[in-house]
DNA sequence: ACAAATTTGTTCTATATGGAACAATAATTA
DNA sequence: TAATTATTGTTCCATATAGAACAAATTTGT
């Protein structure tokens, strides 16, 4: 028997939705961003904000939970649990700063490194997946575009 | 005094990853659409699930718990609490199927719509100020590959 | 120099969320 | 028809998450 699933074209909404570029940006998070987090989770042991980390840490060789709370857009009492735990599990270090006793200076661990090349590779397939559909030209505009959004984005208060 | 938070740019990061466009559609969510989720709880009392029933039965004028579930790619646990919490507030109505009995149809009410349209209004300018870094070329561009993107996302399977 | 304001990292708390299991019903298969 | 399988909606439970408040350190402004 035909199931509802099969029968309903879903996807009409995309078109009927009153801001229907916002909601299918909001969809294609929903629907790969977060099942991705939901995978390292699984996969890794990681939750968000100790991917954030491992991220953030491989690309800039010292950071403060600030700093990455800034670059990641999180709040910072979930990045300081996360440093605990990531520090717990030998993925980075901390090195108080002597010249501001507040805060702490975090790098990576070779441990770390490691886990974020693993977690890397998975995402960087997830990544080629959901692109696939588009050609390479199309694939050119769509980096230029999404470039233009999210370093608009990055200009906004929080 | 210059703060850390003007010398340093944390938009390199966008470079830097592995997976650009994949992370920046991920930080355009984080960035944009997730606290839109949390505008919406603050000034209008709904969380997401709710907030995503209105917005399909609105468009659908009968549909069941399973098909929101289904076409926002959320789990049905959370539509199930969020129909008995807009029932309560009286902004859907739920009639049993009865050529199926474990199934029953929703409707959007009079009050629903009203709230439904209050949320949309404040959405379409939220998304209005999220595009108006594009030309209108650059947004026609976006809007189809975007909607290639969200299309082919919703062939995924859950 | 001193008071006020800001910043960092933290703990506490409340809540939204999703997975798992479940009963009731319907559909499929033998 | 009988038995197995699938589907719907629900409750229970565990957890990720964010807001608020806080102490300590630093910076700002008078």
């Amino acid at each position: 028997m035909a199931r509802k699933s099969d029968s309903l074209d879903y996807s009409n909404i995309f078109e009927a939705v009153e801001f229907p570029d916002a909601y299918k940006v909001s969809y294609l998070a929903n629907a790969i961003v977060f099942p991705t987090y939901e995978d390292v989770r699984k996969d890794f042991g990681l939750v968000r904000a100790e991917y954030h980390l491992l991220l953030c840490l491989a690309h800039y060789s010292e950071l403060t939970a600030q700093d990455v709370a800034r670059i990641t857009r999180r709040p910072r009492n979930s990045i300081s649990r996360a440093v605990h735990r990531m520090l717990d599990l030998g993925f980075l270090k901390r090195v108080p700063d002597p010249d501001d006793a507040r805060q702490a200076k975090l790098q990576i661990t070779r441990e770390g490194k490691i886990m974020h090349q693993k977690i890397s590779a998975y995402l960087v397939d997830r990544e080629a997946e959901i692109f696939s559909v588009l050609s390479d030209t199309e694939r050119e505009s769509f980096r230029e575009l999404i470039r233009k959004l999210a370093n608009f984005a990055s200009t906004l208060k929080r």
